[in-house]
DNA sequence: TTTTAGTTACACAGACCTGTGTAATTGCGC
DNA sequence: GCGCAATTACACAGGTCTGTGTAACTAAAA
């Protein structure tokens, strides 16, 4: 009783309960069988869809590796913005750090797959910076790519441990001083 | 056997290998038997001087609250010379992350004593920068303390997955530009 | 020597975990 | 209605974990 069996991909309702549970009480402190409970299905049917908890750990944290999506902004207000929303979602109650990073002080260092996913996920930010950088014509954008991501997830564990959303416009304002230093003119 | 009982504290035995084993292989991931094993003696020993592994995880982690000694370099030197320390830790191959980030990441929130003890640890750390600005005679010596603080942190987490030390150096680099910035005169 | 405090070995309870095996059942397309 | 694939309930193996109980032992102090 108490499924209704909706059609939408029982492997995506199983990773979007997944991912919360995982990324809200951490991934070693929620079993399968807590998460098959909390769908109301059977573990049994977990177990069909993935074959072990690792690679359901894998999958949830695939899902969480999304890209920003293009903005016709300029580079500038978009990189500013990245702290805005930043200082937004840490606001929201059911932020609780970086999952990659959490998953690797998790899982240790031995987890290779883990890691790799999670340096995967922080190069591509750091390149996302450093393009538009490069549209600024900004003379080290790789250097300056570095600390902007850097301030980013500095400002993440800050707010983990603080639960201080501030810590974002902190992060934004540094960011801001160091874009003015490398010649790009921004507003405020 | 294999236990000669040397005279130095039971306690300070226990939490040594328990730091240890703590730090780099995760609070959750190490069981009591194995801080038992690894010294030599009984896991009732163990409870013998800690009365539960929370009692055990509360200590290890006060323990790793330790403040810089004061110094008498100039206070910008100081504050430099902060990030030249973490990329030199960054290099030891036992360095794994922030002790308290990572407990926080592992516990998760609802572990109010750790939660604790790791917002007095950043605050601490952003109370020392504060104090250094202040003797420089920053204006704004709260925000920019923040500011450094998040540079830390975020340099920390970098290292963390990447494992590449020379964040630890971009950090700087971003805490040399604020610190110029506010008007300190800063050498190299 | 006797007392005493710390330690040891070891078993055990009770919980939770991952993963599997199996047979019955359900819902859906045909 | 029939067949098929997914799902279910449920038991279970084998492992780990925290924490306790107990009786014997050891070393040093008294």
């Amino acid at each position: 009783m108490a499924s209704l069996q909706k059609k939408p991909d029982m492997k995506e309702r199983i990773l979007e309960t997944a991912d919360k549970l995982f990324y809200l009480q951490g991934i070693r402190a929620i079993g399968v069988d807590t998460i098959a409970a909390r769908i109301g299905i059977s573990k049994r049917t977990l177990y069909n869809h993935f074959p072990s908890k690792d690679a359901l750990i894998a999958a949830y944290l695939e899902r969480r590796f999304v890209q920003p999506r293009p903005s016709d902004k300029p580079p500038a207000a978009q990189i500013l913005a990245t702290f805005d929303s930043l200082e937004r979602r840490f606001s929201a109650k059911d932020f609780r750090g970086c999952p990659f990073v959490n998953a690797v002080a998790e899982l240790g260092a031995e987890d290779k797959s883990v890691r790799k996913i999670a340096v995967a996920f922080k190069e591509s930010r750091r390149l996302w910076f450093r393009n538009l950088l490069n549209q600024l014509g900004v003379a080290d954008a790789e250097g300056l790519a570095t600390q902007l991501a850097v301030l980013v997830d500095g400002c993440i564990a800050q707010d983990l441990v603080r639960n201080d959303p501030s810590m974002a416009r902190a992060a934004r304002e540094a960011a801001r001083v160091l874009l003015k230093n490398a010649g790009v003119k921004v507003s405020d």
